[in-house]
Formats: structure tokens, C-alpha cells, sequence
DNA sequence: CTTCAGCTTAATCCTTTCTTAAGAATTGCC
DNA sequence: GGCAATTCTTAAGAAAGGATTAAGCTGAAG
């Protein structure tokens, strides 16, 4: 998380809007605050939201009236805040799209955790979705599609080098001894007197080189082991 | 929404969890009561969850340790339903990865709105990334009708031969192994000396080559599996 | 009960990759 | 520079993975 999380603070009252707005940056976030409905709207066509806090009375437009707005602009978390104590409001409001329910007075540190626990399901389900690829100079490696480009061409490896190289692109600056390898890759014991290893690096190397004449990638540390060229 | 949401109800009191069970049956769930941390585990490994309503205070595993599980095995909505009304435990939950927490007595109007607005979130962020139909080059493949279509012409594959190019489309530049390919769609462990996906393959292969013949869709990756042909 | 499509197993052939081994090359040290 | 230890390269045989075909099995439909 960090400073390009935007959370919109729609909150007519002077106090409790500070108050909101100061909960969210401790948070690490930035706050925005609106303090009528329709001011909220003109910021919701601005830009996306990553959430929004939500005050139900507010002059200008209710909330329940922002909260239907906001649907319509993408899909952010709307945690309501309100003074509204009765559950018919709340009930209200969670059906009509309100994905969590505060009551005033709040505490603090409570809405900060459910601020958190909202955007760490968001993250949780972006993240999910986005490829995972180890990079490191020009070579770009996709554990997924089990490709390697070098300078965006790509380079056909065999299942054993592809393994190598994913080893030492997940720890760049980690050397790795041959038994290190043989054994994270092999799952097997090493016994001193292999020369394996070697030849799928020499193979590794001689296909990268071919690819990308003139650079080097892969380092030997003598005595000790491999590991990426910094 | 429809019956074939599953909700693990996590609740050790007999009467509390019949009333849970309830209100998730009303909303047109189906409610699967665990009355112990360690019953709900069996749960948690055996399928899938849309979601868990889970209780703090359980013998035989306690509720965060369950929460810490459920995180292990996909990440389901879960809604704490705590006796514990103090706020720092609420405070805790919510941080450590509930997401949401509704203190006894509870109201059951409310409950049920909190659970249709969890679920009714995680199906908006599903509909958002699926496709209805899946397309790759001239092939076109609709999980609801389940029929492949090439150039317009249909293809007609058996259960498995679909079901392996609906996963292979569905992520078109993974590659897919063997085992894979073999746990995805058979749902049991893959055990090496097999060659029942090789035959489906090749038969696939053979099916689609007849219908449009000197085209190839399905790559074989040397020692690494299967994948789409880019 | 029979039939049939589809799934699995088995046997065979072919391809690619891995490993082994031996000589060449490099490095570090005296 | 010379020597020993280590690493690199090369090539060929061994091994593993994959494709294809055919035959047996199974469960659902008629």
C-alpha cells in the first residue's frame, strides 16, 4: 500500500471530516475530502477511486444518492459512516450497494482496520489476476508461459536450464553452489563428483549468448558457485 | 445468486448455528454448520467456500487459527461473528484477515445484508474479468454451450477433450503440465507413468486438424507440458 | 440386454533432452 | 611461469518424454 491509494471522504462536518481524512493518511493513504454530495460527484468524474467513505445525510445530495453514482463509475469499496443508528438504514444501505456499515460515534482505530481490510481484499483479488515475471537487465523471465526474452526476443530453454535461470533470477544476488542447484532442481542428493550442472550451464550460456551476442549474464564465483552478473 | 453457494457456518452453539444456518438458507445459500475449529478445517480441505461465518471463541481450534487456514485455501469472505465485544479483539480480526465482523447479540436482518453484500462483490469483481466465450485465433470456444467452433464450423469434442482446451484457452499463455492438466480435470492427484492426457491430446489435435486442416493450435513444451500456440 | 460413445490402458515408435566422460581451458597460488 | 584445482566444452550414448494406434472397459441410452 502506498501514497497512490485515493480514498474519497464525503463527510459534511467540519471535526469528523478532519478527523476521517487524518485516519486515512495515517494509514498511508491520500484523503480526499468532499463535504456535500455534489461536490463528491464532480470528484467521482474526475478520476477512479480506490474507495470511498460515505457519510448518509449531506447537504446537496444524499448519500444514498452518491452511493448509486458511485456504482456507476467503476467499483470501489463504500464504507458507509453514519449517524444513523437504525438497523433499517443500515440494512438499507448494505443492500443498496454499500459494501460495509459504520455508526457514529466511531472508533478510530476500527475504521482504520476495516479501512485496511477492504483495500486488502481489493489487492488480494488484483493480484491475483496480474502474471508474475523476474526481470533483471534486458532478460525477462515468465514462470507462467515458462518463456525467456532476451531484448523482447525470445529464447527457447529446455525444462532443466529454465529451471537454472528461474533459480537465480528469483534471488539475483544469491550465489548458488552446484548443490544448491542440483539439489533445488533435481530434488536429489548431491554427490560431489558431477559435472551435470556444468554442462546445462555452459548449454544456458552458450543459447543466451547466442541470443544477445556480447553480454553476460550468468557469473561464476570460483570455488563457490553461479549466480546473475549484477 | 443460487444454491450452489457454498457458506461454511463456523458456530459451536447448537441453537446460534441453526439460526445462522437460517438466515444463509433464506438468502438462497446453501449453509454447511462446522461446530468445531478442527471440523470446520475437514471443511476447508474438502472443496471450495464462498464464503465462512466463522465464531471466535471454538473448541478444538480457535477462530483465528481457523482464519489463518481459510487463508491457505483460497480467499472466501470471511465475517466474523463474535460474542468477544471489546474493540481491540475486532480491531484484531479485522487486521489479521477478516473481513468483517458482527458482534452477538446480532440482528439477523443485518446479518443477511452483510453476507449478500460480500457476496454480492465478489460476483461483480467475477464478472468483471470473465469473458462469456473464449476466442483464440479462429477458434472460438462458450463454456455455457459448451461447443468449440472453427472458422464458424463446430467441432464436436468429447467431455475431457473440451474440458482441456477450455483450460488451456482460459490462460493462453501458461503452460499447462501433465499433472496440471490431469488434477484440473480429473480432480485427483497425478501419479507420473500416465499417458491418458497424452491420448486426449491427441486426439484433440487429430479432431481439430480435421476441421481445419494444416492449422495447429496446441503446442507441446519439451518436459514442461502443454500450452496454446501464440 | 445390447449397443455405442468415450475413457483408459497398453504396446510401439519416435523425438528431445540429460548425463557421462574426456580433453581443453581457466583460475588461483606458489 | 608452472602447477593443481576447478570449470568449460564437446560429443555420443542413455534415458526420459511424447505421439500414435489399437484394443479392452465402462456406463448410459435405447
Amino acid at each position: 500500500m502506498n501514497g497512490n491509494t485515493h480514498i474519497l471522504v464525503v463527510e459534511d462536518d467540519n471535526d469528523i471530516s478532519r478527523l476521517l481524512c487524518s485516519v486515512v493518511r495515517r494509514g498511508g493513504y491520500t484523503a480526499q475530502p468532499a463535504f456535500s454530495g455534489t461536490e463528491a460527484l464532480i470528484y467521482l468524474k474526475q478520476q477512479p477511486w480506490d474507495m470511498v467513505l460515505l457519510d448518509l445525510m449531506l447537504p446537496g445530495l444524499s448519500g444514498e444518492e452518491v452511493l448509486n453514482e458511485v456504482r456507476e463509475h467503476g467499483a470501489p469499496p463504500v464504507i458507509i459512516i453514519s449517524a444513523k443508528g437504525d438497523q433499517s438504514g443500515k440494512i438499507a444501505a448494505l443492500r443498496g450497494g454499500a459494501d460495509d456499515y459504520i455508526t457514529k460515534p466511531f472508533d478510530i482505530e476500527e475504521v482504520s482496520a476495516r479501512i485496511d481490510s477492504h483495500l486488502r481484499r481489493v489487492h488480494r483479488a488484483a493480484n491475483s489476476a496480474k502474471p508474475v515475471t523476474y526481470s533483471h537487465k534486458n532478460l525477462v523471465l515468465d514462470p507462467e508461459a515458462k518463456t525467456v526474452h532476451a531484448d523482447g526476443e525470445p529464447i527457447s530453454l529446455t525444462a532443466r536450464e529454465f529451471d537454472i535461470l528461474h533459480l537465480l533470477m528469483a534471488s539475483p544476488k544469491k550465489v548458488f553452489s552446484k548443490s544448491n542447484l542440483y539439489e533445488s532442481i533435481w530434488g536429489e542428493e548431491f554427490l560431489g563428483d558431477d559435472n551435470t550442472v556444468n554442462v546445462h550451464m555452459s548449454n544456458l550460456r552458450s543459447k543466451l549468448a547466442k541470443a544477445v551476442p556480447g553480454e553476460e549474464w550468468i557469473e561464476t564465483v570460483w570455488g563457490i558457485g553461479y549466480r546473475l552478473k549484477p
